[in-house]
DNA sequence: GCCAACGTTGGC
DNA sequence: GCCAACGTTGGC
């Protein structure tokens, strides 16, 4: 099992609306990096563990917890022409663009960025570096452990 | 709104 | 395959 942090804007898809939603559960849609594809196609799993991140917003840091639920499938939204995230080089015999279904488990304290960056033993966050933009980072499993246990005990 | 950092595109 | 130009991300 591995842990992730996946980041969000709340004015797309926030922490609450992802609890209010019937079953709790989403598309992952429109993620357009390659690393960030891989890492759900090739790597996720479910009963991965996520840190759901509110990022281009007021107050960006992590504001809950979700779990993988479904392995990554073909994302729908680059095949919708009137949609954002239209892909005219994908198709549906190949897809270039996949998302995993990521499940709501509970609503955190927000622990912005400015206190994560307060912790060294967090320094090493792919979050946290100069000039990170990835949406979807690998968390180490001490990190995890310590958001955990240091400012979610 | 600024702007540094980064990924992608496309001409050559 | 190089790399300049461009568009996007995202914290501040």
């Amino acid at each position: 099992m591995r842990y992730w942090l996946m980041k969000s804007e709340p004015s797309e898809v926030s922490i609450d609306d992802l609890a209010s939603l019937p079953g709790q559960s989403i598309a992952w849609y429109g993620v357009r990096n390659y690393q960030a594809r891989n890492f759900m196609r090739d790597q996720m799993r479910v009963g991965d563990m996520v840190f759901f991140y509110h990022s281009s917003c007021a107050e960006p840091g992590i504001a809950g917890i979700a779990v993988v639920d479904k392995l990554a499938y073909p994302d729908e939204t680059q095949f919708d022409p009137a949609g954002k995230y239209f892909d005219p080089k994908a198709t549906r015999e190949n897809p270039r663009w996949y998302n995993v279904d990521v499940r709501f488990l509970k609503k955190t304290p927000l622990i912005s960025i400015s206190e994560l960056r307060r912790h060294p033993e967090l320094e090493s966050m792919r979050i946290l570096q100069k000039g990170n933009r990835l949406s979807i980072t690998p968390v180490d499993p001490s990190e995890w452990d310590y958001i955990n246990r240091a400012l979610l005990g």
